[in-house]
DNA sequence: CGCATTTTCGGAAGCGCTTCCGAATATGAT
DNA sequence: ATCATATTCGGAAGCGCTTCCGAAAATGCG
């Protein structure tokens, strides 16, 4: 089966009857070669089913037409979709991608020590992990392009939603349905507990409660790593406040499903006695029927992508791009039962999805 | 920042006051140098951050120290922590590993016709997709190591759930809970619609159902396409059946899902109207309380790349491995509530996740 | 039709590493 | 101390491609 040799260009280029030289133009480079030849030598190459090696190729030009994807948690769907996105545009346009997992901190910091890609790629995009200081020092010793995708990290070239928009879009949401009694269920990186990682969606809800108006009881405003088990777990947290929440706003939708469960653990029915909401759409988020703020994944992966070959071809593309995020309405949200202090506007014009 | 050439091998044997040979062999192969002169150029080499050119070595050597993963849906769960498993001893063992995504058929045809990972890697591992007879022989026209991970292709070395026994084991759960008339959901791969991808899931359903004497109708066994949404309307046409199943299973746990909303829309109950049991043990599927059966995804990754390495040094390591499963039992299923033909057996031994 | 350009193509060097082979040196046995 | 053997190391040839440079051939112009 695997019997003759690899067909070289030599070979390709001996059966055309021209030098190597030539044969290497007529496959890659455009001109300097007659058009007749390059037919030619291209028809050759096609019979012989020749296949260049990209190692002398690289050897050769010092380019390698890869680029690397450092990525944490391959299994959540956040990742997956993401990653399927930059595939698909890098891949189309010819590199290969070679994917790096930084899952727990060891790894993490095995990656950023020995930086595996070093050499091996000409651009690395950083799926939504932030990086510290002295690890953005470590990958500049790559010396080679960087975007991110995903995340709030304006450090390098990026692509991402705007997570402040996104929920005040969820709170606004709630708050039309004359919730004044809002939790939120905030997620921080279990690498890097000491900032909250997403600061923007911290802070989009502080927006939105104080531009309308509503007090934030700081109580309702608890902090947990990313998950359903430990959303549900904080969900505990605030059941036991002495004034429940009539609506919780997690921070994604694995979270909110996980709170969910302690809600209806508790006795409790979602959406008559207390509302949830997510952030993301997962897929099944459409399944369980779960209101959500969607956030176009695959899209970022798509235009992280494209910045990152704009920046390759030498050009000089927006170093940022926000994409916009809606809420999708569906049944784990309703009207707020207590309306303790005269809800103004009772959910006008929410349609239902 | 990244003013001075990369060092070369070169340059760390000037260094070290041996030659470029020599310190190449230091540096990796163990003998043939004295350790005096090993430790140097390894100072040197450290010294100076040598990484070596990948690109040289493997052109060099001709091996590539690379391995492609292909994979259909990067966006489900499963093929993300496969993925993920895989990863993790492939890296740990020093090899690359490049990305190929074959989702929609396209893709697939564009990679088994141009094989981009052609002389690229060292070995392919074929993530759950079903190769065709023809697209099995474009890939050994590259002339590498092959395996299956996930999936049931026998066709190479591979590492897999018995896909029956999962099966058999959900179908057991539900007998045992006093189930008769239990319908099944059945997935099939979207490129493949000619024949039932997982044979033999459905196989094991036969099984179980005939060895409990119990009847099939086969009304209760509809096919779709992978997919909750899919799941959703094949339910649907379960619930226009004269007499309704009081379980049904389904070969996902997003399939469960798709299902359960779909029951519940027509107002019935899970599980008091009707049962619902899934395969996979989704993360999710904890949060929802959905009782599936846990195939261990992430060890078939590990499994499958141990596999992977033994044959790539040319060991001969059991050619096909198979992972056992388990009932989790949580909260979508109960016992049957219509015993229409006196249910021997009335849920011993079931003890609550 | 002759000369200046332009186009097409081959020679050759080199990308950075590995490895075969033989020379030089060290080691052990007698 | 001497010779055989083992060990350590350098020279050099490649791995398969790209690309600079110059020669040869084709083309355009007056």
């Amino acid at each position: 089966m695997n019997s003759s040799r690899t067909v070289s260009l030599a070979d390709v280029a001996r059966e055309a009857g021209v030098s190597p030289a030539t044969a290497s133009r007529a496959l890659n480079s455009a001109y300097g070669v007659a058009a007749a030849t390059r037919e030619r030598v291209a028809e050759v190459a096609r019979r012989l089913e020749y296949v260049a090696s990209p190692e002398a190729a690289r050897l050769a030009t010092g380019t390698t037409r890869s680029v690397a994807l450092v990525v944490p948690h391959l299994d959540r769907w956040y990742f997956g979709e993401m990653v399927g996105g930059l595939e698909e545009v890098l891949r189309a346009a010819g590199h290969d991608v070679l994917l790096y997992h930084v899952g727990d901190p060891e790894g993490r910091h095995a990656f950023f020590e020995h930086l595996p890609a070093r050499r091996k790629v000409d651009a690395v995009v950083v799926v939504a992990v932030p990086v510290t200081d002295h690890e953005r020092r470590r990958l500049e010793l790559m010396g080679v392009t960087i975007v991110a995708a995903g995340g709030q990290d304006a450090m390098y070239p990026y692509v991402s939603i705007d997570d402040a928009a996104a929920v005040r879009q969820a709170t606004e949401h709630l708050l039309r349905l004359g919730h004044r009694r809002i939790a939120m269920i905030t997620a921080v990186d279990p690498d890097r507990t000491d900032q909250p990682i997403h600061r923007g969606r911290t802070r989009g809800f502080y927006e939105a409660m104080t531009r309308n108006d509503v007090p934030i009881d700081e109580e309702l405003v608890v902090t947990t790593t990313w998950g359903g088990v430990q959303a549900a777990e904080a969900m505990e947290k605030l059941l036991s406040v002495r004034e429940l929440p009539t609506a919780v706003l997690a921070h994604s939708d694995e979270m909110a499903l996980g709170a969910m469960r302690t809600i209806r653990r508790a006795g409790l029915r979602v959406p008559e006695d207390i509302s949830v909401i997510g952030i993301d759409d997962h897929p099944l988020a459409e399944l369980v029927d779960l209101t959500t703020v969607r956030q176009p994944v695959r899209d970022q992966g798509l235009q992280a992508a494209h910045l990152l070959l704009a920046l390759l071809r030498g050009e000089q593309p927006d170093r940022a791009q926000k994409l916009p995020t809606r809420v999708v309405v569906r049944s784990t949200t309703a009207t707020a039962r207590i309306d303790r202090s005269g809800a103004e506007h009772s959910a006008p014009g929410i349609t239902r999805h």
